[in-house]
RNA sequence: GGGCGCAUAGCUCAGCGGUAGAGCGCUGCUCUUACAAAGCAGAUGUCGGCGGUUCGAAUCCGUCUGUGCCCA
């Protein structure tokens, strides 16, 4: 238990003390968020002078709790927030939830099931009150678990599609739509699910290969017969007619005749329409216009009549022995019937075929025809696809965008009534005479005798399709819209493109006079398991993201899920690799630990120059080019490549060079190991700036310890100050590449890591003179004393390492490791003489790639020269 | 049926015209006083097949195969 962890306004030399030797991110997470709430970093203000950045949650549905694929979304944006917070925008993530009718109606329904009751027991107004009631109580679990994300948000604006604010968009632009005539009413075919008993719109209907038949049926006699074949024989007793192309010989002369429909004794027309595929099956098609949307078009064309044979539940209406049956019972039946009177000349089965299921309980789909409300797309979609192509509205990656033109180019009609209770509902009165009024949320609706309103409610899609701005407070004219709108960035996944994105276009551009809800959409992936699978509760590869939580720290998760984050790709996941991130976290918190106890200061400025050591000012070099490098990535929405850049950084660069080459400066005190522990400062503490906003809470805990200041939440994000030192650079380079030959030279013999060796390094002449105390360091080599006997002396970038391994080298050991050096050698000389042989490469590449092959050459013929010497230079075995 | 994408180390992915990279996993040696949730060192790829463009192709073009997604 450490009490720094609760404590980070502790000053910073008292703090090293008390941080324990591993990162334990239960003991922070929870008091640190709730501090930056009650601190009220998260709020936003509309009178503010800074600049807006804000971002809209989309909204998850009040019966859902996190999964992974909030929690990879919600990481994105609020790493978005935190930089632009950190860089001092006025920033505002805006929360709340959608009233999911369909799925929330059905959790109460069963609710009630339990009580053997349904919906209609209660009525409608108990119903909805119930409702309401489960909202409260249960509802929005989500929320709870967005704070153990760490999720910036500012609660006080909490939104929620039902609330009365929300509610008065919703009437407000139905009217408007209405007024327009953008909204209509008409009985056409729609997607109807036989188990929610509500029509659905056509993206809420998934396709799916089923295995279904294909009967072949002789309808009418003798000459006067035609062959049909369908996989939906029970539709046949409303058929009224069959189709066959106009040019098709084969059927001309049945055209305008009727033939017997089979089971009915009706009569049905023979009708000549364009759209029948004469190559397919027999090139006649029976016709159903009240049970297919295709057929429904026929009917339209040949004014037939839809005759309805199935109710609301799919069940047979119509008279006869049929009657009663549902209607997968009646395709056997019916199938049974036919063939008892020998009219079926082809059965196919399994006959594989695509079906339409309800996206929400993957009921097969029932066309059916009614009537409904519809939204008129074309103006809306229009301007919605022209926003995109004339660049209001940057979609990335870029790629995505002809996907979402094939969908706004190519819109039907919207259908937006559903048969719920829960939800908006229809704001229409219908009169004793036939009236129809549309009531705007500033009037009164009609009374009297007769009059009622429309039973049905809206789109769930229809409300959150005014999210932007409604949550703003529209359709009043609020200092949050002013201030807020259009939101800066929309993050949300590929797959609601249409429908949510497309949505919210189209309304906000209408309701806004032609401003789009947003500048930028950018589109990430779906999560999926390690495997690259998609993760489904069936296949029992599903993850709790608060297991992962609990176990590893919200940070963990989050930083895993940020380094998959390629943008608009999907990004997979695995336990081991949470498990990895854990260990980045508790590597930043040990390095953090280890500058504390060992002084690092923020104190002050950084010193000159000049009084900085090599490696100081490599650090500081490398330090900014990073700072610039995240940032552009950032504008690019590259968190994949931020992250990782950030993980190569600290850990490569900080923490496996850096601080090992301070520790010598640090250990030999004076004006250098001050400048040093300055530096290592500044370099911890601009690190934590660039990782806080996608790991919030260890960097939280150790800035503050570190700084002594009140919270990175709100501390500056960093500038590059353009400081470069190449210089600096090549002489660290130098450093590790002796470094790294003689800890292979070590290993390689057989050394143990920690065995004192004694060596005499031969450094004169190079960069590396300076360096001699870490070198030593670095590859515990001891002073070379009375009757040093160097058993191997190793040339490397110019200097010499002899070391006194007190008896006989492995001599084998070497020869292979000379000997696997030179072969790469002699290749790379190979391949460079060959390029550099080859007068088209001389004459057509560019001057710097043939220079670079010449430095190629040069350094393989120097390895060469170096490496055979030192193989001859060894005894005989 | 139409459209889009992807095939690179055992796994998951970057790279997208000039020496094949990362993380995890794997093999050795180490509890070296920030960290064994670690350190150091090491092994591993005819960059899906075939053709073409180019001085040069994992990278561009064509084609085939496999695979995924979206739409109908």
């Amino acid at each position: 238990m450490t009490d720094t962890n609760q404590r980070p306004d502790g000053g910073a030399s008292s703090a090293s003390e008390h941080l324990s030797t591993q990162y334990t991110p239960a003991e922070v997470e929870g008091t640190l968020y709730e501090r930056w709430v009650e601190a009220g970093y998260f709020e936003a203000d509309e009178k503010s002078d800074k600049p807006p950045f804000c971002i809209v949650i989309p909204p998850p549905n009040v019966t859902g709790s996190l999964h992974l694929g909030h929690a990879f979304e919600h990481t994105i944006i609020d790493s978005l927030t935190r930089r632009k917070r950190m860089q001092g925008y006025e920033t505002l993530w805006q929360p709340g939830m959608d009233h999911a009718g369909i799925a929330t109606q059905n959790v109460v329904e069963r609710e009630l099931a339990k009580e053997g009751k349904s919906r209609h027991d209660l009525g409608r107004d108990a119903f909805v009150e119930r409702v309401w009631q489960w909202k409260e109580e249960s509802g929005g679990r989500i929320l709870g678990q967005m704070r153990r994300l760490g999720d910036g948000v500012d609660w006080s604006r909490e939104r929620f599609t039902m609330d009365e604010g929300l509610s008065e968009a919703v009437q407000t632009i139905f009217k408007k739509l209405y007024d327009d005539e953008l909204i209509y009413r008409a009985e056409r075919i729609i997607n109807w699910c036989p188990r929610c008993l509500t029509a659905i719109s056509d993206i809420e209907v998934e396709y799916q290969d089923d295995e279904g038949e294909l009967v072949s049926v002789r309808y009418g006699e003798g000459e006067e017969s035609i062959v049909v074949a369908t996989t939906r024989a029970e539709t046949m007793l409303g058929d009224t007619a069959v189709a066959v192309h106009p040019d098709d010989g084969r059927y001309r002369h049945l055209v305008g005749t009727e033939i017997e429909l089979p089971l009915t004794g009706r009569r049905i027309p023979v009708v000549a329409d364009e759209h029948v595929d004469p190559e397919f099956g027999t090139g006649a098609v029976k016709v159903t216009p009240a049970h297919d949307p295709n057929d429904f078009e026929i009917g339209r064309r040949h004014d037939l009549p839809a005759l309805a044979v199935l109710d609301e539940r799919g069940v047979i209406t119509a008279h006869g022995p049929f009657q009663g049956l549902d209607r997968f019972e009646a395709r056997s039946a019916i199938v049974a019937a036919l063939r008892a009177e020998g009219r079926i000349v082809a059965e196919k089965r399994p006959y594989t075929h695509s079906v339409g299921h309800c996206s929400r309980c993957k009921t097969t789909i029932e066309p059916r025809l009614s009537m409904q409300w519809w939204v008129k797309v074309g103006p809306l979609a229009q301007a919605a696809g022209d926003a995109v192509r004339d660049g209001r509205v940057r979609i990335h990656p870029k790629e995505m965008e002809s996907r979402y033109f094939g969908w706004v180019d190519n819109l039907h009609d919207w259908c937006i009534s559903r048969q719920l209770w829960w939800g908006h509902r229809i704001p229409v009165w219908y009169g004793p005479a036939g009236e129809v009024v549309c009531v705007g949320p500033d009037e009164e609706p009609p009374t009297g005798e007769g009059w009622h309103q429309d039973t049905d409610v809206l789109d769930t899609w229809f409300s959150s399709g005014l999210w932007p701005f409604s949550t703003l407070g529209w359709p009043e004219q609020t200092a949050g819209l002013e201030k807020f709108y259009p939101t800066s960035v929309l993050v949300t996944g590929y797959d609601i493109l249409f429908f949510w994105v497309a949505r919210m276009m189209m309304f906000g551009l209408y309701a806004m006079d032609g401003t789009p809800p947003f500048r930028t959409i950018a589109l990430h992936g779906m999560v999926r398991d390690q495997f690259g699978k998609k993760m489904s509760k069936s296949f029992g590869n599903a993850v709790d993201p608060l297991d992962w939580m609990d176990k590893y720290g919200s940070d963990a998760v989050r930083f895993t899920l940020a380094r998959g984050a390629n943008p608009g790709v999907d990004v997979p996941i695995g336990e081991d690799w949470v498990q990895a991130s854990r260990n980045f976290c508790n590597k930043i918190w040990n390095a953090t630990r280890f500058a504390l106890m060992n002084g690092a200061t923020v104190e002050g400025p950084v010193p000159q120059a000049g009084e900085l050591t090599a490696a100081d000012r490599w650090i500081l070099s490398r330090l900014n080019e990073t700072v610039a490098e995240v940032d552009a990535l950032y504008e690019d929405f590259q968190f994949a490549k931020l992250s990782d850049a950030l993980f190569h950084f600290a850990w490569d660069e900080v923490f496996d060079w850096y601080v090992e080459l301070s520790k010598t400066t640090l250990a030999k005190g004076g004006p250098q190991a001050d400048a040093s522990r300055r530096v290592l400062g500044e370099v911890l503490d601009v690190t934590l700036r660039l990782l806080h906003p996608v790991v919030p809470f260890v960097t939280e805990a150790l800035w503050t310890a570190l700084t002594g200041s009140e919270s990175l939440v709100v501390a500056e994000w960093p500038d590059d100050s353009g400081f470069r030192d190449k210089q600096a650079r090549e002489e660290i380079a130098t450093v590790q590449q002796v470094v790294t030959e003689v800890r292979r030279f070590r290993a390689e013999q057989g050394l143990k890591p920690g065995q004192k060796v004694p060596a005499r390094l031969g450094l004169e002449g190079t960069a590396l003179v300076a360096h001699e105390d870490a070198i030593r360091q670095l590859l515990r080599l001891q002073p070379a004393e009375e009757g040093f006997q160097a058993t191997a002396s190793l040339p490397v970038a110019g200097a010499t390492v002899s070391l006194d391994l007190s008896g006989a080298i492995d001599v084998e050991a070497e020869r292979k490791r000379l000997a696997k050096d030179l072969a790469a050698a002699e290749k790379e000389k190979s391949q460079t003489t060959a390029k550099l042989g080859n007068e088209a490469f001389l004459a057509k590449a560019p001057e710097p790639v043939v220079e670079k092959i010449r430095a190629r050459l040069a350094a393989a013929e120097q390895d060469i020269v170096r490496l055979t010497a030192q193989l001859d230079s060894l005894p005989d075995s």
